[in-house]
DNA sequence: GCGACTTGTTAATCTAAATCATTAATCGAA
DNA sequence: TTCGATTAATGATTTAGATTAACAAGTCGC
């Protein structure tokens, strides 16, 4: 599996210095590509999962779905990210994912993965680091939800989406193409459909942001900064790179 | 730093197959014990850190400070939990992690710890799997946050210290000394102190749990686990532990 | 054993946000 | 192009939970 322009290179190159060796144990391991279409349910939950998916192109939700009809989303899936983290290192999936557009992913089986860890340590590494981050966001998420009010949560994360995608190429310097319904967004943040729209307009008020359609314009990011209390962390890299055995 | 009887240990053997050599491994690691005094803080907000700190007795908590004098807790970190993750593998830490009783834990530096994994590539997968279960806690607390009622939140917060303080040897089978006052479960449930009081007292109301002073004793259980919608996961054990190298 | 501080309990008020209900706009597919 | 479905925008009502305040009960240190 050619990793060429593939969304999750780009992610690794900012952890780890990606060699062409590193490459192509990685394309070894790397077993078929996948497109699934809009509104496909990737994991279901409940069920085991094993692999990992690392998505190259198209948006998904992690969430939870409550008896009640609740649904809390976990997490906004983005090109560049991993599906099947945590869920492959449990025995089943407490939560669902869910694909928001067509969607291209490359799977790797948990057990490859982890057989090649043994052989090249960095690996191991890496996963540790791209699970940091994950804990990282999930963090951040718990603080919004908590102790952030609904104006503070939507500016957050829309500063959050922005930089992921500007990350991976994807958002221009101040505005992006937001792939994301209202419903989905309020189901992120544990907000209403109705007050997230009316959150949404103060916004544009306040003249922090602009959006016409889909197109999010950040008029003014340091005082969306500022109200949300925004703070990017940057990931330490993997030290010690050499290669052993 | 010997290893024996430490809360760490326990867990970790949940997780791997334990042998001597990775044990005598960790040892050799391990850097020196501290103890600090109740209310120490030990990770400041905005200051790097770059340890890994396995706690073997006493309680601290994670949590993120607003500019508006607000509190989140992100995690009640109990014996056997990791100080020092995921913030070692930032630059530096957006929240603080302080003592909440008197606390002693074993040190050892993140680089140290990576220089095992290149050697040991078991450790690495260790890390990873302490991400996972991490990372899944975290879910399980923005799923509380988001769209739980505070009733539900503190019924899944309360089955979830037992079962952590459980498997770390430090609960009975129904009941546990809550090291905790209502003013943290308040910060970690994004409640404010007066209405966590009046929830903990519904549930007392309702038959679900009954407590003085601080010994909480689960009356009903499964009564409680239908209000949380809890479900315990299990972790699935690191698959091919065979040494290579 | 005494005072100081921390923790737990209770009540009254008030506001933020959910809920319910409807309409308008967009999008996709036939 | 039109129809149906999804998404966005409003308004009216209601309620859950924050806030504030005051007090009781523990607990700690001296």
């Amino acid at each position: 599996m050619p990793l060429n322009g593939h969304a999750i290179k780009t992610r690794l190159t900012r952890v780890m210095k990606l060699n062409a060796d590193d490459v192509a144990a990685l394309e070894a391991i790397f077993e078929r590509d996948v497109c699934v279409k809009k509104r496909q349910e990737l994991i279901i939950q409940g069920s085991p999962f094993r692999s990992l998916c690392f998505v190259q192109d198209g948006y998904a939700i992690r969430y939870r779905l409550l008896r009640s009809g609740k649904r809390q989303i976990l997490k906004l899936i983005l090109p560049g990210d991993v599906i099947g983290f945590p869920v492959s290192f449990f025995d089943r999936s407490t939560y669902a994912v869910e694909a928001l557009t067509d969607l291209t992913y490359t799977v790797c089986g948990i057990d490859r993965y982890t057989r090649l860890c043994y052989e090249q340590p960095q690996f191991g590494l890496v996963l540790s680091w791209l699970a940091a981050q994950e804990a990282a966001s999930y963090a951040e998420h718990i603080v919004n939800l908590g102790r952030r009010t609904p104006i503070e949560r939507l500016a957050h994360l829309l500063l959050e989406i922005h930089a992921r995608l500007f990350q991976v190429g994807l958002a221009q310097e101040t505005s992006f193409a937001l792939p994301f319904s209202q419903q989905v967004m309020a189901d992120a943040l544990g907000l209403s459909v109705p007050h997230l729209n009316r959150v949404m307009q103060q916004l544009r008020a306040e003249q922090l942001i602009s959006s016409n359609a889909r197109l999010i314009v950040l008029s003014d990011s340091a005082g969306l900064g500022r109200l949300a209390q925004y703070q990017p962390i940057n990931l330490a890299p993997i030290p010690l790179l050499e290669r052993h055995c």
